[in-house]
DNA sequence: TCATTATTCAATAATTTGCTTGAATACTTG
DNA sequence: CAAGTATTCAAGCAAATTATTGAATAATGA
């Protein structure tokens, strides 16, 4: 086989793969995976599309071995597969956080434009240890919750802090 | 501004950049750049498409900044922007060699396919050192002359290794 | 078996992407 | 300034991608 072919065949077969990130519907699902698994109408639900065209997009990811899926019944959960489908994600999204300026800016104004559901925490302060430190948890630097948590434990004088990772972040770590 | 709509900017963002990574040309510009700073009409002869071409990709790349360029004379030269470009062409790299199998089978023939330019180095063999371990280096995990050298070397009774990484992988290591 | 529900499939139209060709720009050197 | 060379631009066509719609599968439970 001539070089040339080889080198085809390989960067073909990268690039097929790498598609299968390059959509913003598809992106969102699998920072959504990054969390757990999840149904196809879940997915469809938290971001906003319908259920036919999630299963569209599911589809392409599992083509390209980026998600698997189970059976449970009449559902069908998918999930990421594999650390490296995770940390090829991080990868990305780590360029695009310091070299898009859009990502910046929006990612900096949408952590302050504080919304609501910490409301519950609120509520309950008062079950929450004082001589201890509080790490607010949530789903990738893409999620505000945690933030929010934060800036209001702050306020009422607890010690907390941001896990800026994700649980497969901390997984990463070890391997 | 609508949650929703701060997810579609942040993702759309995103899937922006990592569509630069999504061609099989781009991919063999990135990982040619990997090597270090060249010109439109070394990468197009290198990757055997068009100057026009060619220019055209690098321009996609220059836009979302995963390439940057400098003039020399009458020369433009061309090179990766930044550490975490390479480091998100390398994740991608990983995964598809774990999870594509075409790339593994692909990757596997194209380095035992022995060809021809370790020719030079069989004709110097004599200039070499026997008391030492030659490290053969040549760009990325995709090119097989390495490899070639390394099993030439052996066959002559030198101690030899293949260096994995590229110079850019080198850099990683110390960030 | 039949109705129900979750998911996938299939067809379509709109948009985007990729390569080619030939002309235009920008810098250097005589 | 003129000629030469490296690079980019612009137009055009073929191919691939996306979301939508409505129908088809597949498992569950009565």
């Amino acid at each position: 086989m001539e070089k040339r072919t080889f080198k085809n065949t390989i960067y073909a077969a990268i690039a097929g793969m790498t598609k299968a990130f390059s959509s913003p519907n598809r992106l969102e699902i699998i920072d959504l995976l990054a969390n757990g698994e999840k149904t196809v109408e879940q997915i469809a639900t938290q971001t906003a599309i319908t259920v036919a065209n999630a299963s569209q997009h599911l589809q392409v990811l599992k083509t390209a071995r980026l998600v698997r899926s189970r059976r449970e019944g009449t559902f069908i959960f998918y999930s990421l597969n594999g650390l490296k489908s995770y940390a090829a994600w991080k990868a990305l999204r780590d360029l695009a956080q310091e070299q898009e300026p859009a990502v910046q800016v929006t990612l900096q104004r949408f952590r302050q434009a504080l919304g609501s559901p910490v409301q519950e925490l609120r509520e309950r302060l008062g079950e929450l240890p004082r001589d201890k430190t509080i790490i607010a948890y949530c789903r990738g630097p893409f999620c505000t919750y945690a933030d929010e948590a934060v800036q209001l434990l702050h306020a009422n004088g607890f010690k907390a802090l941001r896990l800026e990772e994700s649980y497969l972040d901390i997984q990463l770590d070890y391997n």
